[in-house]
DNA sequence: GTTATTATAGATTCACAATATCTTTAATTA
DNA sequence: TAATTAAAGATATTGTGAATCTATAATAAC
């Protein structure tokens, strides 16, 4: 019952990325990882996740790296968690009894209560 | 970013007394296992979490068995989840820099929302 | 084109906690 | 006393997130 060390590592990437003004400029991975003290390739490993989902590009070479793309402050802190940790469930069930269980009803809705206010968080909020 | 499955366990089990009325009955550990299809010694440990937080109660010996406590009704399922897992934040933060972070706001919420889900449903609504 | 720089991908290892089993001990009943 | 049951302790197993290492591919500068 807890975030994974990746969905940490990325939303604070993301934090250096806005405070440093990266929708217009890129940065390596190397000043991320030592930014945030923490391993350059694994960082990379989760930052290329969310290149594959579009929240930030990467170019490689001289002068590349890491930036945010447009409209960045419209991404959700959930589209951040899904994008690293795909949809997990919170609660999953063992059986599936089906229709009218109370156990996974009451699970589900504590649960749609968390990824609701994930949902209704942006970027635009870390500013 | 999941419950654990000794909470399942629990919930279940719970679940299993609630409808055999055993508020006035004992219940072994090897029915419960056998009716959940899981290990019954593991169940046991887990089992032994509720009875330290005095939400079910043992007794050795022949006839003995787990036994819902009186005015299990009112029992939350944010009390089960603290008395099997403990009180894990899902959000765990890497360094703590202080007052006013935004990401630790922000995750902060979301959590709460997730745990007040947790504290307004109680072993009552499973009946 | 060559070289330097950077991201990406794959394979592999590491570490640790959840899960599970086994065995012994204590408690309770009949 | 004998039988039954929970509790506790030690240990083993497993799963998986986390991390490293080593290539390979892309890009820019020269
Ligand atoms: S009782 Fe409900 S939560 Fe449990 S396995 Fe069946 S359907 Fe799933
Ligand atoms: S930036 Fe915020 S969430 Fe991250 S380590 Fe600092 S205080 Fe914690």
């Amino acid at each position: 019952m807890k975030f994974s060390k990746a969905t940490d590592y990325a939303l604070h990437a993301l934090l250096y990325l806005i405070m440093h003004n990266a929708d217009t400029q890129r940065v390596p991975v190397q000043e991320l990882a030592s930014s945030l003290d923490v391993s350059a390739t694994y960082l990379s490993k989760v930052l290329t996740r969310l290149v594959k989902a579009n929240y930030i590009t990467a170019s490689s070479g001289a002068k590349g790296g890491y930036q945010l793309r447009k409209n960045w402050e419209a991404i959700t802190i959930y589209d951040i968690v899904v994008a690293i940790d795909g949809e997990q469930t919170l609660f999953e069930d063992s059986f599936d009894h089906g229709e009218g269980c109370k156990i996974q009803a009451l699970m589900q809705e504590a649960e749609n209560n968390l990824l609701h206010s994930l949902k209704s968080k942006s970027l635009k909020d870390l500013t």
